[in-house]
RNA sequence: GGAGGGGUAGUCAAGCGGUCCAAGACAACGGUUUGCUAAACCGUCGAGGGGUGCAUAGCUCCUCCGCGGGUUCGAAUCCCGCCCCCUCCGCCA
């Protein structure tokens, strides 16, 4: 959520960032009724101020026994004026707020301001694994080994539902604890949270009410299935005031991530890549506004460091402005190869949201003793998605007799060298 | 799911139609005193929004007592609906 003194005092300037990630945004609309909102909110105020004072006056007449019948009747009709305004009021203000939640984040100016395909590689780890057999995609060793099970996964739940078995399950169990463990020892706080949660939650994330259409919601007791722990963890302090020295403050979560991924899926996307659940450990930052950069950048470097971890080949790319999700200012992300498509895919988005979640959940820090409270940092990164990363393992690790080599990071807790 | 109790500022807590513009205590912060620490004393001390300011400074007005409605000239206080927490009962992994 954007401050809407923003729009206020530079509606050209935040206009033309907007569009720089969306062309179609427009905030004519907001600016016009933002500007009905103030004029009806002086008018109110006015009022009260006057019916507060004649209220007062009425209290003092009835204690000394004298007539206040003149005094109640224009009061009387303050009250019906102040009714017609707040009506107003009542009308205009949740159109505000609505168009206001759907506006994304101002983008960072490091940002490179264009298209999906104009993303920036800054760095990669190891080589890109070139093998001199041919390569398997993953569900076809998946299905070789036995160790995925799409058939009946759609028999119980769907199509586009994953199902470990055997050592595709141990093996997905070692990823997630491995990865947990890895993080609460780098300083994050572990955290298994609810799996579900209500739709205040989800606004304060910024998943609603825009994305409505993305997340399952369990209609009956209206609660939405997690989709991203960031959603969860970004709603760890809300409402509260942090005193300046926990910050900053760091969450890693397991949790499994529910998508209805609506519309058409490629091909290309067939097997673990894109699903309606999968696992991933998700890494949260609170931040005082100063650091925030620096942090996201520690972020995706402790992200990147799993993937080291299990010797994995991958690339960081910088999102360009039209990729950025909405509450995002700067998102980097790490991509994994896929030797089985010759194709890199996301494991692990960090953004920096700055305060605009901060704002829907009203996160705030004290800078200092007598100082007003202002709104912390929030940042987010995968550490990282599984499913991806399983596919990734399981067609980088291909040796050429069949067999899958586990990375020596997972094998104790697998209890096997190969699959 | 049923019965009862409860939600007031950072925490505890009073108030139950008009001097509430929310008492008081604790915590916090500033100061005085003081070999040091502590204590004592004095003071400051919630948030959001509007107006006026270069101001995140003052001044001023409005709003907020779990949330949303209603009654009233006037609501923390009365009425209705909802949410959350605690205790007990029921059900249950």
């Amino acid at each position: 959520m954007l401050d809407i003194k923003l729009l206020r005092e530079d509606p050209e300037g935040i206009a033309r960032r907007l569009k720089s990630r969306n062309p179609e945004i427009d905030i004519s609309e907001i600016i016009t009724l933002d500007r009905r909102r103030l004029e009806l909110i002086r008018q109110v105020e006015d009022l009260k101020a006057e019916r507060n004072r004649g209220s007062q006056a009425v209290g003092r007449l009835k204690k000394s026994g004298e007539d206040a019948s003149t005094l109640l009747k224009k009061l009387a009709d303050i009250a019906a004026q102040i009714d017609a305004y707040e009506t107003e009021l009542k009308e205009i203000e949740p159109r505000i707020d609505d168009l206001l939640a759907r506006l994304p984040n101002l983008p960072h100016p490091s940002v490179p301001v264009g298209r999906k395909e104009e993303k920036v590689v800054i760095r990669s780890f190891g080589g890109q694994p070139t093998a001199d057999f041919p390569v398997k995609h993953h569900l076809e060793i998946g299905e070789e080994k036995g160790i995925l099970d799409f058939r009946r996964a759609a028999m119980i739940a769907g199509a586009r539902f994953p199902m470990y078995v055997g050592m595709g399950a141990m093996l997905e169990m070692a990823l997630i604890q491995f990865m947990f463990a890895f993080h609460a020892k780098n300083g994050y706080t572990p955290v298994l949270p609810p799996f579900l949660a209500n739709a205040d939650s989800f606004y304060v994330s910024s998943q609603l009410p825009k994305f409505a259409n993305e997340i399952y919601h369990c209609e009956k007791d209206d609660l939405y299935l997690n989709p991203t722990a960031e959603s969860l963890l970004a709603n760890m302090h809300r409402d509260e005031i942090l005193s300046v020295d926990e910050l900053p403050k760091y969450y890693v979560a397991y949790t499994p991530c529910f998508r209805r991924e609506a519309g058409t899926y490629g091909e290309e996307e067939r097997g673990l890549i894109r699903v309606h659940q999968f696992n991933k450990v998700e890494l949260f930052k609170y931040t005082t506004p100063d650091t925030s950069y620096q942090e996201l950048d520690d972020l995706v470097h402790e992200a990147e460091g799993v993937l080291q971890a299990l010797g994995i080949h991958y690339r960081v790319v910088v999102l360009p402005t039209q990729d950025l999700a909405q509450q995002s200012s700067k998102t980097i992300d790490i991509e994994v190869y896929l030797p089985g498509q010759n194709r890199y895919y996301e494991v692990s988005s960090c953004s920096n949201c700055e305060e605009f979640q901060a704002r829907r959940g009203k996160v705030r820090y004290r800078p200092g003793p007598k100082e007003k409270p202002r709104y912390v940092h929030t940042l987010n990164g995968s550490g990282v998605a599984t499913s991806r990363l399983m596919a990734a393992i399981l067609e980088n690790n291909q040796l050429p007799d069949g067999r899958i080599r586990i990375p020596d990071a997972l094998q104790p807790m697998v209890g096997a060298e190969y699959l």
